[in-house]
DNA sequence: ATCACGCTTGAGCACATGTTCACACAAAGG
DNA sequence: CCTTTGTGTGAACATGTGCTCAAGCGTGAT
């Protein structure tokens, strides 16, 4: 025993008010994708892509380029930006061109930095 | 030589544009502190906390219980919260009770959701 | 076809991160 | 005083993450 009592047992402090938040919050999984989002937001260079991508839209070259980082580097993050429709892309002949998915992200990083400017 | 030509060579594909969009970006601190904020957002454990901390303050040993976990955990990710000015706390007798700190928060939690839900 | 180029991907490795455990500390009550 | 309770913190461990490297894939040009 130990870690299971040091759960704070069934109820709590304030046990009404815990009960009442509880049955207000979202589905675990929706809090489950909203962590995911942010955690791929939450990365140095996503962060400079995606800033840089909320100017215009630019091939995984110019953005390597732009970064100074490899190309490869650059496409791992792509991907994992990709896969929470962060960014989208389409395809120019050789080039592959990504842009912001939606407005939602130019919120998220405005308002973002709204906070981080105090 | 492969790790320093891989970074596409000083210019690339639209250098133009590349350019513009260097010349337009913010600095990179201020894109480092964006990136540590959506990094504190980035945990199923964290956006739980806030998303209860939404609807009204608690203390640790509230949280512990809403979310079934040790206060010690919670602590600990309270003191991420607490790092990027996340939520605030005040104390009363034995408690700490923690809200959120300001309404950006809750304005990052809300487009943050209105994206997950399509 | 062959080649060059832009991009993607998997393995590997160094490093970061989240939880548990043990302990320490402060406040309230005995 | 001593004990209890709510909270904070450091070490340790397992897991996750970001980059490099090396390869492979598609497209376009020679």
């Amino acid at each position: 025993m130990g870690q299971v009592e040091d759960v704070c047992q069934v109820e709590c402090i304030h046990s009404d008010t815990v009960a009442g938040v509880a049955a207000s919050m979202d589905r675990e999984e929706t809090l489950f994708q909203l962590a995911e989002l942010f955690k791929a937001l939450g990365d140095s260079t996503r962060v400079r892509i995606l800033h840089a991508l909320s100017f215009s839209e630019l091939c995984v070259c110019d953005l390597a380029c732009l970064l100074k980082m490899s190309s490869s580097a650059i496409s791992h993050q792509l991907r994992v930006l990709r896969s929470q429709k962060i960014v989208k892309y389409r395809k120019d002949g050789k080039n592959v061109i990504y842009s912001l998915d939606d407005d939602h992200v130019s919120i998220l990083l405005q308002h973002g930095l709204e906070h981080v400017n105090e």
